[in-house]
DNA sequence: GATAGCTTCAGTGTATACATAGAACGCGCA
DNA sequence: TGCGCGTTCTATGTATACACTGAAGCTATC
């Protein structure tokens, strides 16, 4: 592995999961001595960070991680929903039935999903993230794919925001089972109607949770 | 200004404008002494380039121009409708009725703009992407206007494929002054599906100018 | 006492030297 | 003559030294 490609890693994960949290100042020889690696590979990842939005030069002198209002939240939902409802239209057309019947059933089994031996809702998560990966395959979209990882990179920096708790967690894993089956059956219309739902309620618990 | 932006600036026009056809490889010695930068901005040119899909790392082992396929270029309509059609949704809650009045006007007087003294549609041109600057400033939405100005890099790029003839540019600029109506009428439905049948046009005349 | 200018310094921007890996070519053997 | 192995070479990956810009703090003057 490229020692820039050890520094991205290591610098996106700590982004994500807000150990260095927005607004946190990316200096090249702290970072270099801290990563073990020299500047050049720190500004690559730094370029390439700064190219997905996770962080920003600063008046052409450093960069800083992004930040991240509810305003910005609104506007990528706003994304999200265009780039999802088309998505899950798509994948009604071109997605095969069984994979996604498969996917709502597993959806559909929140007892299991939302055990008490996983509080950090990995189960959940890979789950969500299982009927991503299959609408995108579905979809065979290089450049919409492309948009949608783009985009998922915020969501799951913003989901630190979400304090779900298992009800709501349990409601959205239904939601992502009506998804799934609405693709399934071949209905675009109800597969975006659906995707609209859902995106619009967890907004809303977001925003909610987050007081503006 | 920066060597590396000089650096990135070069390469970007020379791809878009193919100079640098598809499958050109772009060898960071040579690009330097072309450039008369050291290396080091020219990596960073390659990497910007790479992340917005104008150039990719081939096997580990050097950076080549991407190709463009038709089937690309259907992707790339896919991905275009779903951003240009919800784009043009909002711009009409948001928009200023007046602006998109005046675009319309303009886009409507088809013989001053495809005029005999500008053999290169630079009028056309500079009118389409004023009206995509004052959707994206209707819209209001960072995110969304970052995905459609990576979009539009590549729309510029195949730009070459159309072999446009007056004709159709004079069609196409109907259609776009269409949208602008719905927009300043504020008319989602209208708005949407207008650029929904410019879409369909453009990327049929594509293929059909394209044998495939 | 306040402001303007200067000095200093920290940190980025660039260049270049060195390490390294992948590929191509050639040689030898079957 | 063809295949396989080894060597060499070219181009990328990394490290580091140097240059330069922008900012902050200090001093001197009004």
């Amino acid at each position: 592995m490229r020692a820039s490609d050890k520094a991205y890693a290591a610098l996106r994960s700590d982004i994500i999961e807000w150990r260095l949290p927005p607004g946190s100042v990316l200096a090249e020889v702290e970072l270099s001595e801290r990563l073990g690696v020299s500047r050049t590979p720190v500004r690559e990842a730094l370029a390439r960070l700064s190219a997905e939005g996770l962080a920003e030069p600063q008046s052409g002198r450093g960069v800083v991680v992004t930040d991240i209002s509810m305003d910005h939240v609104r506007e990528l939902f706003e994304l999200r929903l265009a780039l999802e409802c088309r998505a899950a239209e798509l994948a009604c057309e071109r997605g095969d039935s069984d994979i996604f019947r498969a996917l709502h059933d597993r959806l559909s089994n929140v007892d299991a999903l939302l055990s008490e031996q996983d509080p950090d809702r990995r189960g959940y998560y890979e789950l969500v993230g299982a009927l991503d990966s299959a609408i995108d395959a579905a979809v065979g979209n290089a450049y919409l794919a492309q948009a949608l990882k783009g985009l998922r990179v915020h969501l799951v920096r913003i989901r630190r925001l979400s304090h779900d708790n298992t009800t709501r967690l349990a409601e959205a894993a239904r939601e992502h089972a009506t998804i799934a089956l609405a693709i399934a059956n071949g209905s675009p219309a109800v597969a975006s109607a659906a995707t609209t739902v859902h995106l619009d309620n967890s907004l809303r618990h977001l925003l909610a949770a987050n007081h503006s």
